[in-house]
DNA sequence: TATGAATGAGGCTTCATTCAT
DNA sequence: CATGAATGAAGCCTCATTCAT
């Protein structure tokens, strides 16, 4: 096993990507970080050449499964229809998400700050993003499934809808006692997000799969 | 006038609100506002009573007037027709983040972090927010207008909708060529907004009042 | 008076060009000088922009006027010997560096390392020295007086003897008893070059101006 | 063979004159080192006892052989003239100091720093040096070859002029396009200084072995 | 009301070294 | 012999704030 071998840099990981979470990237201190992981300040410049590099490889733990997700289904689009595929797609990142609801909270919130770093790592994560997305309601309006919704407008949308409970997973919680890190949640979830693409992105005459009473007993 | 009296507490916030926003709060020091606002550094405290004073005042800033909307609508809720005056106050509400929208991006992201700070100042705001909200669809749903979605998850989704372009201004610009500063982007996202509102919230017994076709013409 | 108001910016530079000069600019910390200045640390920075701008004002308070003694030098060349001026110059220099042995030493020393500072800084001030000495000797060639010796060998010559008890100081008072900073000494070093320059670089036609005699008797 | 055995050692202090040479000795970071040198970070320690080890090393590896050249000179005093002895002292040390030009710039500067470490390794060489040199000229001045000049500033002149080129390569090759490290400057170098000694040092009496012109062909 | 000096705390990073392997 | 992990100390710098003016 290298569970031994990895462990500090593997503490120092999990200790930044809660404190990142909860006091933002600039709220939270390498001496936070590392008392936390109850580890030697000096092994984070040691395993991640420094703080920032830390949130480098959050972005990355964040963006590489996040686009798998979405590429995975790309690839059946010229199989299935595209309807179906793209609720996959939502299901498979809502449970990604939630699964790692710290993570995503803080990048979901960094990449909002304008800096070098952020601009520069998620940038190009964000453009393959926008060519899959993009390329997938193409497809699905060719397939005669979508009504012609203008696609950024859809992307955004759907965007929103994803990211909102976990970006505010705090007021979800002491607000509307929503947990967004509860598997329960998240498939309510899904299915007020189903109902969106059913009554607003799909042809009227596609079948609508779902019936509203089926997220309607909270 | 008491321009000259109050230009530096004001040359002050304008330089925080603009740096909070794109730096986040504890991105931007106080050397930067204040050398941003070409004023001397201990006039933030002076005025300001510290950095905090400054993040404080933007939020009363932003949901002052964002309650006030809110508010506004709620008064006549009444008098008229639920869906209706939720447009109106979607509208607005609009239209105010468009036009502060340094301030509106800085507000909504410092709010998803865990501080005493912002916990103490939002939540009291958050929580009148919910009231009003939940009286709103309440009365919604008791005019026969809004179909008994369950209230949480609906205003979960307009909140995501509402704030989504202004938090991720960056994104939206680089990604896709919108701005949501621009009057033109908001009031495209407004039809958007209400296409949803008729598809999913509104009964389908109730007329929908604009035909898809208005937002296409991307 | 000014002098309270730039006491601390004077302590702290005093502080740094002893340190330098005893343990090196990078074996001085800057704790090192704050400490000895009796003033807090964050002063460097706020005055000096960080630990190499004192090196860099250091160089500059050596250049500055050892550039000036020469440049005075220089305007006379056409109306005086030119022999006659280069040992005014040399007793001027070894004046400066001698009341400014500290400042003498640490310069000498730190612009022997392949720094980026040193380069950029220093260069500048190597290429009008160079300028200067060259026309100086081509002008002494020119009347007369000196006999046809290289140009760049005589430079370096007369540059070490310039500086070599300077940045050595430590071993001219161990070894030697010899005490740079002390006008006795840099007295009799003057003899020392003059013998030089008139044994060496003057023609032989040119009367030699001290005996051998003069500094003799140690 | 035992190259394979002493190369990591070799390999180390080969890095460590380069870079103590180029960056001073505080400048340069034991990690510097090893990496510059392919090798582990501890070796320096397992080999040096430190990176202070690889300094004293360092010194020992220059006045060792340094001394030896005056040392081999010393035992001819009573059988051949001093001038002789000493010119070919100087041509011996200046090809060693060329042949080992990194090393020779990283001794003679360090030795300009007051720290116990230079001060107890350096002095005793360099109170056997003082030894040898005194009285070496004593001997030439009983031969009646030398004038009186003072023993003192006879050695400080003689060794600025040995050292000056090579602590100060930098300068000396971007000021002057001269190079310390190759036997074509060291030639000319040695003819400048046979110069001073013919002119200063000889009693007029004995015959100037080498004319001027030999090194005005620049 | 406005300023520039000054401060102590804390920020991140690098350092030389040690140790188990 | 050689390695990579780990460490405590120290490095330099920036921070928000205060204070006398």
């Amino acid at each position: 096993m290298n569970k031994v071998v990895s462990s500090t840099r593997e503490k120092i990981m999990t200790a930044a990507i809660y404190l990142f979470n909860t006091k933002g990237y600039h709220g939270t201190s390498v001496r936070d970080i590392s008392s936390r992981a109850n580890v030697n300040v000096a092994n984070v410049s040691y395993y991640f050449k420094g703080k920032q590099g830390l949130l480098e490889e959050c972005f990355t733990r964040f963006f590489e499964p996040y686009l798998l997700i979405i590429e995975k289904v790309i690839k059946k689009i010229d199989e299935e229809r595209a309807d179906r595929l793209l609720l996959e797609a939502i299901k498979n990142i809502l449970t990604f998400q939630s699964q790692h609801h710290h993570l995503s909270r803080l990048v979901l919130r960094e990449i909002t700050v304008d800096s070098q770093v952020t601009r520069e790592i998620c940038s190009s994560y964000l453009m393959k993003e926008r060519y899959y997305l993009k390329l997938f309601f193409e497809k699905g309006i060719q397939q005669g499934v979508f009504s012609p919704f203008p696609i950024s407008f859809a992307v955004v949308h759907l965007k929103s809808l994803l990211s909102m409970p976990f970006i505010n997973k705090q007021y979800m919680e002491e607000v509307w006692n929503l947990y967004p890190h509860d598997k329960l949640f998240t498939d309510r979830y899904f299915l007020s997000i189903q109902m969106w693409i059913n009554k607003v992105l799909l042809k009227s005459n596609i079948v609508h799969q779902e019936p509203l009473s089926a997220i309607v007993n909270q």
